[in-house]
DNA sequence: CACCGTTGTATCAATGACGGAACAACGGAC
DNA sequence: GTCCGTTGTTCCGTCATTGATACAACGGTG
């Protein structure tokens, strides 16, 4: 089972998506409407009218040209560059949440704050981002948000704004290319739990991580989300 | 504009989604997939065709009667509740990404290592996961995503796995509910940028944060995407 | 037995999205 | 003037998706 995604910017009830962006891409390559839509095996005229479409909301993304040395052309504006550009940020953030492993933790919210929320869980009180009216609940704390110090050297509790902080044993580096999984057990007054973080393979050798290395784990309240469970 | 996000869980082809969730939901909100159909104005023989689409590509999801004293129903199986709940947290991540303020670098890579890269921008060279090939780039590094300390206190850097440490003074400290927007301006040889943190008031008030505070900022390489840019 | 309310199954019609096709117009080049 | 390759605009036919509808079957209840 694999998660995706599918991004939209939205503005006046228009939606920008992946399709949108491949026609603009492509108009930037052959420098008209007609050859991109080609390309795209899409119809020239739908293709015109979408782009009528888009600059309705989201303001002017073409500059269009019929006649000339060249027939005619169409070009993107300056505008539509700043478009794409925000598009591919999004996109980029939202496949890499998609594709992170994450540690899931069962919980009870036990206080509320605002949209913060105190939960108990096997390995001890977190905070977290949790809807209103949440009661039984579960966690998720992502391997790229999880900050992994050696235990003589971790942040004090009043000099960070990272609000949750445990202390485990690694359990497996699984190195890649550039980066690694690490691998965490944390013990709890009530169960275990494993965490999971992604690293530089510079931090694992900078830290020395290895098997059953004892190591500190922080992770951000206001990047870990509670959600609700029901049945 | 408004960055939207519409998540799925594909498996065999098949992709799980909201209306797929909505669904599921209703049955066990009415204990019925007639009752849960109309209430979502939706065609029983529609949802009942999907529910075997997404029974064949995810297994069992509900358990159906015909007959018997309330004249017939379905339940939901363990499966189908698991399943939503982890459509449930995916769907948590990738609203709050969208949702959230990102500081926006532009920068050249300057080495690579796999997906890694070394990226110089105003501020200085930071880690980046980014894509193959690119050389111009843009960085996105989501206030979620950034780790503020008191400068006597930050961890040094062979201590800690976040690869990213930038000194900065607090330009404002927007106070929401329970969480705050923290900007920054950090100065660097080639400019100057904003960042923005989103931290709990709790972090704020331990960290004494106010206007000109001077602070320091980490952020995971792991964590920060870069995104090519053209044009 | 009839009735109830559900599930199992099949069919029909409506709707929206889409590509294909075609005519008109433009501004250079020859 | 003709030709070229583009844009501007309109219309047609196809296809996938969907709700509505209807008959059959089930297992209790009275």
């Amino acid at each position: 089972m694999d998660a995706d995604v599918t991004p939209e910017l939205r503005a006046d009830d228009v939606s920008f998506g992946v399709p949108d962006a491949r026609l603009l891409r492509a108009i930037d390559d052959h420098g008209s409407v007609s050859a991109a839509a080609a390309g795209l095996g899409r119809s020239r005229a739908r293709a015109t009218g979408r782009l009528d479409e888009l600059e309705a909301a989201f303001g002017s993304l073409v500059e269009r040209v019929r006649g000339g040395a060249s027939g005619g052309g169409t070009e993107l504006t300056a505008g539509a560059h700043d478009l794409l550009a925000r598009f591919a940020r999004l996109q980029a953030a939202l496949s890499g949440v998609a594709a992170a492993e994450e540690c899931v933790l069962e919980g009870r919210v036990t206080a509320v704050d605002g949209e913060l929320a105190t939960v108990a869980t096997p390995v001890g009180a977190l905070r977290a981002l949790a809807p209103e009216g949440a009661d039984r609940v579960q966690l998720s704390i992502r391997a790229d948000a999880v900050t992994l110090h050696a235990p003589d050297e971790a942040p004090p509790a009043g000099g960070t704004s990272a609000r949750n902080r445990l202390t485990g044993s690694v359990r497996a580096v699984e190195r890649g290319e550039s980066v690694a999984h690490v691998r965490l057990v944390v013990d709890g007054e009530d169960g275990q739990a494993e965490f999971v973080a992604l690293v530089t393979l510079e931090s694992v050798d900078r830290l020395g991580l290895t098997t059953d290395s004892e190591v500190v784990a922080t992770f951000k309240a206001t990047a870990t989300r509670a959600t609700g469970l029901v049945g």
